[in-house]
DNA sequence: TCCCTAACTGTAAGCGGTTACATTATGAGG
DNA sequence: CCTCATAATGTAACCGCTTACAGTTAGGGA
């Protein structure tokens, strides 16, 4: 059996209400007991039981984060942000990924259950009525990252925004015909934003909207993902005529595309030029142009938020909307300086 | 106040035994009494308190990874697979990473601390005597991913023929001066044996091993990082003469080498040819050449280790090797087939 | 009719800490 | 010398749940 507390206190001849205060607050103890408190402590090789301090504190200093899918870019970068803000406070970090997507909402739920954690991070969560029911019964302190609800802290991009610079900066360059990649069906919000971004810019300057230049990418793995974007360029490319400019809704998809162009022998940026969206990690390697989502701090300040909620829930909520910004690479052949 | 049992047994008219009994176990409870409490629960909404059922029951269902760093290929896909296999199991995941290197220590004690986690998983974690010690104490069951000790189950790839092999095929494709980019100092234990496996195959066929053959990276940010791969085949390229094949100790240094390539001017594989070791995420997409270690099999096998040793505690400590296995892409000039 | 067993259910002691409140000792001020 | 604030420490309740053990009840068998 590991020692406890009380162990501590027949060795060092004290009652434990003095073994835990030594072993916690600044207050009142004399030095010598405090002394002797710290020996047994020592050579016993104390350590405190992390759930029952837990228990006894109701306060766990750990939050949650429930993330639709490890191993992605994406998330990957929230995730750095996340663990950056949360290791100067010492807090402990609770990873929640569903095995399955049906399986977001028992993980919410697991998250938000009470005693486990002190805060929850929903990333891209869809807040059915259901998810947002349960999470106000926990009545946990919760802040949303990559989706909105005006009940809760939220931290987003303005979708929309991003596909109208996108789709504004492939015209100003000249391209006439831009064709648009969007998500598998169903289009979750943030796809649709920006495809409706592209039509936006399309509208205004008075081209065609065809519907021969929008492709869909499918659902597997997951709505943004790279197959998608493969298939769907595979079919844009094939048109008649092609597209001149593709702006994918996504980097994922982006990469796809490139790996479709580049097996059809159609050079990017000559024949077509590409445009992503997010600015995940490995566009920077593939030199791939995009909309920049600032993921390392979104995590940052999704932390900031909530441990400020944490310490007083009933703050006013506040919504961050972030600007993408263009990140002019390789494969939009607008590039006038160095990559 | 949420409600507890004690609110329940109140409800329905019975002790917190029966209301525990009724939310855990099949065991023996009238169909009448269960309903009341079933009905009592539901209509106070109520939530069992893990805190409170962790210290009840002494264990907590959850695990504890360190990672010496979120948001890297080599980890994520490893984490992958940790969480793939935890799903199924119904257990949670614990995620410690440390926000400097110096902190690793720390973090493990964290994990490792009682009443925290069932079970720890280590990744790449140097095994100080401090640090073994600490574990040793907290007598947690423990897992290592990527490092070795005979004390621990361990998982890990053999780099030595990694490093072999890769140099063989170099050498059978005919190259003459193959350069290696190693990490940078103190080069880590896995990067050491790929050298040595390096060196081993150029001695095998009587080649000389100048020095001038092989680079480091910088410890900066991490020893395996692309920063260091850029300047090492930056100094390698420079060298008179260049070596006409490079093997660099990681993925991600080699992509950074890909990058210092371009950069010259320098043609991959035409120019110079590029192996480089871990098969990440991105070396696909980047039709890098390189041996794979499956990083999701080492994920679920650790669990599944890992949660073997939670059940039964002194089951016999076994290591699995894996062979790191050639995966021949567009870098390394011999490529037979497609991509 | 009486005893015994099986099926339920309740009592209360933990799990390992924290902390409000009570108690004791100490020394300063009058 | 007495009073009282103050510092140091102890007592015991409590956090919310689990579970060993004891108690109750009802039905079956002799």
């Amino acid at each position: 059996m590991p020692p406890t507390i009380y162990d501590i206190a027949d060795h060092a001849d004290v009652s434990t209400a003095t073994v835990s205060r030594v072993l916690n607050d600044e207050s009142k103890v004399a030095p010598d007991t405090r002394d002797r408190v710290m020996k047994a402590a020592q050579s016993l090789g104390y350590q405190p039981h992390a759930s029952a301090q837990n228990l006894a504190r109701n306060r766990t200093d750990t939050i949650a984060v429930v993330v639709p899918l490890l191993a992605n870019y994406f998330y990957m970068g929230v995730l750095r942000g996340i663990q950056n803000a949360l290791a100067p406070k010492s807090y402990d970090l609770l990873v929640h990924a569903p095995s399955h997507p049906d399986a977001v909402e028992e993980q919410v739920r697991r998250a938000a259950q009470r005693g486990r954690s002190d805060g929850v991070l929903l990333l891209s969560a869809p807040l059915h009525e259901d998810i947002a029911n349960s999470l106000d019964e926990s009545s946990q302190p919760v802040v949303l990252v990559d989706t909105r609800h005006p009940d809760y802290e939220s931290i987003y991009v303005d979708n929309h925004r991003g596909g109208y610079k996108a789709t504004c900066h492939l015209l100003e360059a000249g391209y006439q015909r831009i064709g648009h990649i969007t998500s598998g069906t169903p289009e979750p919000d943030p796809a649709a934003e920006r495809r409706r971004g592209y039509e936006e810019a399309l509208d205004e300057v008075g081209h065609p909207r065809a519907s021969s230049l929008v492709a869909r990418g499918s659902q597997e793995p997951f709505a943004f993902a790279k197959d998608g974007g493969y298939t769907a360029m595979k079919r844009l490319l094939q048109r008649d005529p092609p597209p001149d400019a593709v702006f994918a809704a996504s980097d994922m998809q982006a990469i796809g595309a490139l790996q479709a162009a580049s097996e059809l022998g159609v050079r990017v940026p000559e024949e077509v030029a590409l445009l992503g969206f997010d600015d995940i990690d490995v566009s920077a390697h593939v030199g791939l142009s995009t909309l920049r989502q600032p993921l390392r701090d979104y995590g940052e300040l999704a932390v900031e938020k909530l441990t400020a909620r944490i310490q007083e829930p009933d703050r006013p909520v506040s919504s961050t909307v972030f600007d993408p910004e263009l990140v002019v690479r390789d494969t939009c052949g607008t590039q006038t300086g160095e990559t």
